[in-house]
RNA sequence: GGCCCCGUAGCUCAGCAGGAUAGAGCAACCGCCUCCUAAGCGGUAGGCCUUGGGUUCGAAUCCCGACGGGGCCGCCA
């Protein structure tokens, strides 16, 4: 709808220079069509005239009133093109003209609001990408959920997708998830432990040395403290990942590629990625480190990429591995962190910039804390004692689609309260029933209307006529900015959009069911009633679908 | 000290790549089920968009500076 006054504004502006109305001969780039938030100024508005008034030298409203000359005349798609405020112009179309909308989306259905402006890109979401060292808790969820959604929103807009999940399976970090693991064996075989700090605390740790004695004896890790560190690294390591596998893919999330930083050392990825930078004269040696000038690029200080104890950092393995990440051809790279490491943008774009990218090839997209609650008090987790609770307790507890859709209600960029009591209750306080219920209504109207003998009607069947009421018209007003919503979401990398969304589109509904029947005695007002209902029915749907939450034929 | 994010109704947050009279939910108060699902709806009330400048026809939105809150600054991951 957008486009078509575009470009017919764009022709009115060439025909007012052709005869003379208009002199400078600036012709924009593009022209703002906007919905203005005061439906009494039109459907839509733009302000060209005001954009003109500089080059032109003319007052807004003169300019404004030679457009609309040029362009009156040409279409019946308004019902009246007015001049307003201090220069706009304001688009009121005729209902009917509206309503053409409905067939557009009954005969899309689950591809209405697909677009192509990826134009067929290939795009990485990398997310999650939790430390095989313990299970995943609460904000690892809201960066699955942002990730899967996000992912979801790009291939809906034509981008060629891919998620994958990056398994720090390389670091000490292992080590440590060994001797944790080791330590604990011996505990449970009665030895005096001195258990330290720095290792994991967690009752899982405990867990896993249980399985471990059961599999291998107890002799196995009394006698070769070697051996049973490397199997314990191991093991755990397999185990714990396999249950991130597990807990993800009942949160509805998946991965096309689980990528292991391990192999990038099989393959010797991280030295050739220094002696890359070394050879473009970006890494050098201080005080026995090899360090990559990364202040080149504008980042604060160098970093490290090789310590002085000849063991690589993280920040190496991360060069690598986005360097490989480019290799595998795709034009953009999107990675979600949690907010913490901030820090950590300018040395990868840096490291983005040296592999000769431009540095928006990579995009970070940052996740802010969860807080945990219940019923408003905090509930303690810290991951250090091991105290957390875990994404898998609080899916098994709220249940995914009301998980999923919290951590989808805000912008990812600031911070969420999750209300445990809050994300159970079953009623309007929680956003996903509320949406989710909208369209078990319709279909529970769809189920009324059958009975009634009154099958959901072809295009053919519907006189658009029939629909007179105001509510019936914003509703359909909100159907057609769908595909707009969903493409800047898509641009702006932001799937919260749709939560926001889907929250004043089932509003709408809920009030519009609760004032008027669909079916009714009017065998035609039924039909278009039905129709519209439907169309409403579909777009929940394809937007809950983008989410990942799911559209109940009942409740 | 440097950097990042946030500051909008009592609370939690939207505000669509600058537009006309700033929105929703919760909490508060008052109402609505002989009727397609009350997991719903209607009404009342609630604001100096933290603050001072700047950019412009026009700023909650963009830029700079304050103030307040949070976070990050390792040869850890």
């Amino acid at each position: 709808m957008k486009n078509t006054l575009k470009k017919l504004l764009f022709q009115a502006l060439e025909d007012c220079y052709k005869q003379e109305r208009l002199n400078s001969g600036v012709v924009p780039d593009d022209i703002l069509i906007e919905v203005p938030a005061n439906s009494d100024h039109g459907d839509f508005a733009t302000n060209l005239a005001m954009t003109l008034a500089k080059p032109e030298k003319k007052k807004p409203r003169q300019i404004a009133e030679a457009l609309v000359e040029a362009l009156e005349t040409q279409n019946e798609l308004f019902s009246k093109v007015e001049i307003a405020g201090p220069g706009f112009i304001n688009f009121y179309l005729t209902s009917s003209s509206w309503y053409t909308i409905l067939d557009d989306i009954q005969a899309k259905g689950e591809t209405y609001g697909l677009s192509d402006i990826g134009k067929g890109k290939k795009i990485q979401v990398e997310f999650v990408s939790a430390n095989p060292t313990g299970p995943l808790h609460i904000g690892h969820g809201r960066g699955a959920a942002t990730g899967d959604a996000l992912a979801r929103l790009l291939a809906a807009c034509g981008y060629d997708v891919q998620r994958e999940y990056y398994i720090n399976d390389a670091g000490n970090q292992m080590e440590t998830l060994g001797r944790s693991i080791y330590l604990r064996c011996l505990e449970l075989e009665g030895q005096t432990v001195d258990f330290p700090q720095d290792c994991y605390q967690g009752d899982y740790i405990r867990d896993f040395a249980r399985e471990a004695l059961a599999d291998k004896g107890a002799a196995f890790f009394t006698d070769n403290e070697e051996e049973a560190l490397k199997y314990c690294s191991e093991v755990g390591g397999g185990k714990i990942l396999k249950g991130i596998e597990d807990d993800l893919r009942e949160f509805g999330v998946t991965f096309d590629r689980w990528y292991s930083e391990k192999t990038l050392y099989d393959r010797d990825e991280v030295r050739k990625g220094i002696d890359f930078l070394r050879e473009k004269g970006l890494a050098y040696e201080k005080e026995g480190a090899v360090w990559f000038r990364t202040t080149d690029y504008g980042d604060d200080k160098d970093r490290v990429l090789l310590r002085g104890n000849g063991v690589t950092t993280y920040f190496a393995s991360d060069v690598a591995y986005h360097k490989e990440k480019f290799d595998r051809g795709f034009d953009t790279v999107i990675d979600i962190w949690g907010a913490d490491h901030h820090g950590y943008i300018p040395r990868m774009k840096a490291a983005v910039a040296a592999l000769g990218r431009d540095k928006e090839d990579l995009q970070v997209i940052l996740v802010q804390l969860v807080n945990l609650l219940r019923g408003g008090n905090p509930v303690a987790m810290s991951t250090r004692a091991g105290e957390f609770v875990t994404l898998q307790e609080v899916v098994q507890e709220v249940g995914r689609d009301a998980c999923r859709y919290v951590f989808l209600t805000r912008h990812s960029d600031s911070k969420l309260d999750f209300d445990l009591e809050l994300a159970k209750q079953q009623n309007a306080d929680n956003p996903v029933y509320y949406v989710q219920y909208a369209h078990a209504r319709i279909c529970s109207v769809n189920r009324k209307a059958q009975e009634e003998g009154l099958a959901e009607p072809a295009p053919a069947e519907v006189d658009s006529a029939a629909l007179t009421l105001a509510e019936e018209l914003g509703l359909t007003k909100i159907l057609a900015q769908y595909p707009e919503m969903v493409e800047g979401a898509g641009r702006a990398f932001e799937p919260h959009r749709i939560t926001i969304y889907l929250q004043d589109l089932a509003a709408r509904f809920h009030a519009y069911y609760n004032r008027h029947r669909i079916v009714t005695e009017d065998r035609a007002v039924s039909l278009a009633r039905l129709y519209l209902v439907n169309r409403i029915k579909t777009v929940i749907a394809n937007a809950l679908a983008l989410l990942g939450v799911s559209a109940p034929e009942k409740m």
